[in-house]
DNA sequence: ATTATCTATAGATCTATAGATAATGC
DNA sequence: ATTATCTATAGATCTATAGATAATGC
């Protein structure tokens, strides 16, 4: 069950193994990467590499999750980030999926294994999404109440609609890879102006 | 190369098989529903099924096409609607695909297969997306030449906006069976107002 | 003692195709 | 003549596990 890492080497390797495994992905697409192929790509075989993980499902998710911590590491600044930072640090994780459509394919695909409530992608969209509605939703609050967002509109609301777009947009990429996703985001920024400016 | 079924017959079991694929996924759910659940569904063999498609990839398509067909005939009633109208028939739409997860499950998973050029839900995807997005714009621009959307949003962005959130909401709907999509799609449209309003 | 890794393999699928036979329609 | 369907099967994967050996660390 616990197949995780105890020895440094091991941790190490864990480490290795999604790092590249997202290199992979990013540069050569997800059209059904396989275990084996993640396993060649960082020198183990198959069996050795799903001694790492409970299961190939799991693997992928993980593989998604080290994205967001790398993101975030990258992208988000501050902690209580106002308004502004918050937008600009998403604004550019966005750009820079937008690079990545091989991540963004896995992330639709898990997205969708997601719908299984036993799945183990379940637990990770649920968590993540949540977390991100929520920031959004108290920065948004927040922005609202000092006159710097349009008021009249639940900042939960507000917050989803966000998420939407954005997971929205990145769907579209998949078919229409010139798709300006940031643009689409900022036009939704736009329209939550307050109304004189 | 071509298998439609050319006799009455084989046409008329060719729709009644994706009549009942679509009702199956509705009601079971689409957890890696196989080609022979399908075929048995509709007293098939798994060979006998294929013998109307090119491949499984092809069929499940199909089986989407189908149910866009089925739902634009149930209600998209005028073609040159206005604003209110295809409004409202969208929303019924919407309200009615948060019933049945299963498609919109297939949904998401057809999408991400859509990120390679070859597989068949590429063309549906491109096609479909690109259908809705012209004729929104289309009624965007009308409604804001009348005085009846806010004007000084690009109405090829603000369709793209209005695809992105439903997508988006449908994606969010697989982990969070109880979000109201409808309401979502609501407040884009708010945001969308002319500012006196 | 436990972990890291390998090779080998069981076993589960699933898709596509070949080669029949029965039914349909020009 | 062509189509509709079946049974059977090749062949391609892929995942998980068993059972071994070598390396690591209390």
């Amino acid at each position: 069950m616990a197949r995780r890492g105890s020895y440094a080497k091991g941790i190490a390797k864990r480490e290795e193994i999604l790092r590249t495994a997202l290199a992979v992905i990013a540069r050569e697409g997800y059209h059904g990467a396989s275990v084996k192929e993640l396993a060649e790509a960082v020198g183990l075989s198959q069996a050795g590499l799903l001694h790492y993980f409970d299961s190939k499902d799991e693997l992928f998710v993980e593989i998604l999750r080290t994205r967001d911590e790398i993101d975030l590491a990258d992208h988000a600044e501050a902690a209580g980030a106002d308004l502004d930072d918050l937008r600009d640090g998403y604004l550019d994780i966005v750009r820079h999926n937008a690079q990545v459509p091989g991540l963004v394919e896995l992330f639709t695909r898990l997205a969708a294994d997601a719908a299984d409530p036993e799945h183990p992608s379940r637990a990770f969209f649920a968590e993540r999404s949540a977390g991100l509605r929520d920031r959004w939703a108290a920065t948004i609050a927040e922005a609202q109440a000092a006159g710097r967002l349009r008021a009249g509109i639940d900042p939960v609301l507000a917050a989803r609609l966000l998420q939407a777009v954005s997971d929205g947009a990145q769907m579209q990429l998949l078919v229409e890879p010139e798709l300006d996703m940031a643009a689409l985001i900022e036009t939704l920024f736009d329209l939550l102006q307050p109304p004189g400016e």
